[in-house]
DNA sequence: CTTAACCCTCTAGTAAGCTAGAGACTCTAA
DNA sequence: TTAGAGTCTCTAGCTTACTAGAGGGTTAAG
């Protein structure tokens, strides 16, 4: 894990083509800060990577595709980066961050309910029986359930 | 349940007070379709709603909040607001649905998982123990199980 | 009839996260 | 040395979902 050779430098050009992320999102995602530990400038202020930055760029892909946001992707890597670990404040970022990761799985767990209810509540019913009512009753459901959740709230 | 009585329709500023959406958001809403069915005008060319519209600004927050577009919602929406059902084509789309919102779960378990593996790991190693190494060997964790993952897919 | 509180449309601006293009420099291979 | 591929910065534009403000019509109370 613990690389003494002097890897070569990545050009931007290869962390895109290995990375399957565009240029100019690596350099904007560089400019937001993301990828600053990985990178340097050559004489010629070309971009060298170093390789872990294709670990970075996937986290942050990951990361963004869960919702997350840029700022508190950020805001992960920067504790990484940080030689003077911070402890105490990350634990408490870490441990708000999983409750609301925690109330998000749930929140989706009750759509997915809903919605399958709605395929099930198809199931039941044959076409005629609700072809007879004016609005579909299915969704009616998922909307009266959806509201009724979000006053408990 | 069902209302016969001719409710009287509310105006876009009695809408934002009872749902606590702003006008302007609910201004545009409208403006893409997603009221279509819950409003009308009046002759001064007001906009008036019946109060279905409640129930429909709630389940369209309580969905955003879990990242669902507007453009999904409405998809949602057009197929409750049918009369004649679509059920074949809305079935399909619904069991998409479902499909993406299970992903979504199984993939936030994940990063919770990370996320609270890297805190019981904080309270393994004494901070002592963590501080002796040049980064912070927890967060390293994530970043490699995250990307492990990754290539997995 | 006037005034205040509503409502209307329209234009423009904001934030995030890109994406495209111009104009210029750099590096490599023939 | 020169073509071409790669890189640089900078400006501008795009999408989503709002948000603000201008300028003007409407409604209800006094």
């Amino acid at each position: 894990m613990i690389t003494f050779a002097p890897e070569k430098a990545l050009q931007i050009g290869e962390v895109a083509a290995l990375s399957e992320v565009p240029i100019k999102t690596i350099r904007y995602d560089e400019e937001q800060g993301l990828l600053t530990p990985t990178v340097r400038r050559s004489k010629a202020n070309y971009r060298l990577f170093e390789a872990s930055v294709l670990q970075r760029l996937a986290f942050i892909k990951r990361s963004q595709s869960l919702g997350l946001s840029l700022r508190e992707i950020q805001d992960i890597l920067t504790v990484h980066d940080q030689v003077q670990l911070p402890c105490e404040d990350v634990k408490q970022n870490l441990q708000k961050k999983v409750q609301q990761v925690t109330k998000q799985i749930e929140a989706l767990q009750l759509l997915r309910s809903e919605l399958q209810g709605v395929l099930s509540g198809w199931q039941d019913h044959p076409p005629a029986a609700i072809a007879a009512r004016t609005i579909c009753p299915n969704l009616e459901a998922v909307i009266d359930t959806a509201v009724a959740q979000d006053s408990n709230t």
